[in-house]
DNA sequence: AAACCCTATCAACACCGCGTCGAGAGCTTC
DNA sequence: GAAGCTCTCGACGCGGTGTTGATAGGGTTT
């Protein structure tokens, strides 16, 4: 069972003890190349050895710092999703605002940003996602606050009046975030259909847009 | 490099020779082998001797039948995508005949219908192509024959007026199209944030006519 | 009927990636 | 200077893949 989590001594649950020798740097080490190694070729392609080469440790220490190779990557994953869920407070305010059209295109290049920017971890996180249930479970986590949130602004329109009524807003949430996940992986990969870097954002918004007031011009 | 084709004598470039004797049974076997257990586990879970023994036969011997396990989902979702490719014939038709709503509700019914009658097989797709070319070649032409229907009918439903000017046909559909692939995905493993399987029609078709006709009232 | 060939089969092998075990080496620190 | 940490790795076992070589049987050719 190639899963993660067990931990040596103690600390959060995936790295190792608490901190303290120059072995720390180690563990840095791990997570940078893994980060530089993902930007490069999908998780798949990685081994546990390319990770303790690049960290300039042989197989057997690798483990005394991971508990796998999953568990490394879920690491990094945690990181990017706390930093896009900082993109999301930001830009909720916006929309609370009573900005809604600018806040929502704020929102949604905010997230958009914040994957691209680390474009190999996010493409990871989808292939992780496959076949290591901690990792199904933290993305869930991670769609499941992105709808609730999305949920929340489609209703406080449709209750001011600005958006007609319609499906029920959760169902179009989460279709509307699983569309921009796929749309944006699919950017990232650069595969066959797939929208341009540079148009991605102006789709999607006019797809929310479309989708949440009944028309691209609200109200 | 544990791709696919290269074939034996002659054939479709997948399985064996052209036919003949009774091993053409253990051929079947193995592909119906494959799709029963798909139905019960991801692709990663099950080995080639797993395909193997289901068609009462050694490892090695399946190696005679084909290159390997990739080669043989290859095969399964080959036959899977030309059955989608007949339901999309048939709405095209629909939506020719000048019914937009009720034609377009069809395709995506007719659409989801196809794989969601094989589940097992369309989540293997989507697992194999993050790590086999060939599948992802096969799938990109699947999504590009989607993506040209829909664009189409877009560019029609706007040059007769129907539809509103916006964002290119084109990349509309591409949004569309990944946006249905995904929601589908979603619903079909029953992770956590999906749409339930009696309402992801519903909800599609919104975001669909929404987006289209910029409201879900055709002009 | 003996030689030959083609289909079909599998035991045994080589290889790779994972994760573990046990034996240290180098530091404190008492 | 012995005990006790942290850190390291050689060597192992496991499970998966794909290949090799030997072989058995049916079908023809001669």
């Amino acid at each position: 069972m190639p899963t993660a989590s067990k931990a040596k001594p103690a600390s959060n649950g995936r790295g190792r003890r608490a901190a303290s020798t120059s072995g720390d740097e180690r563990e840095r080490a791990i997570l940078e190349t893994a980060e530089r190694l993902l930007e490069e070729r999908p998780l798949s392609e990685i081994s546990v050895d390319d990770l303790a080469r690049g960290a300039g440790i042989s197989r057997p220490t690798f483990y005394f710092y991971f508990p796998s190779k999953d568990a490394v990557v879920l690491t990094i994953i945690d990181r990017l999703v706390v930093a896009a869920a900082d993109s999301r407070e930001e830009a909720l305010k916006m929309l609370a605002a009573g900005e809604p059209r600018a806040g929502l295109r704020q929102a949604l290049a905010d997230l958009y940003g914040a994957f691209r920017s680390r474009r190999g971890v996010s493409l990871a996180a989808a292939e992780l996602r496959l076949t290591n249930p901690e990792a199904r479970e933290l993305w869930s986590q991670v769609m499941e606050g992105w709808v609730a949130d999305t949920a929340a602004v489609i209703e406080a329109e449709r209750s001011r009046g600005a958006a007609p009524p319609g499906q029920p807003a959760r169902d179009l949430a989460i279709a509307l975030v699983q569309m921009n996940e796929r749309v944006q992986y699919a950017t990232f990969t650069g595969e066959s259909p797939s929208l341009d870097e540079d148009r991605v954002l102006d789709v999607l918004v006019e797809i929310w847009l479309r989708t949440i007031y009944g028309t691209a011009e609200p109200s």
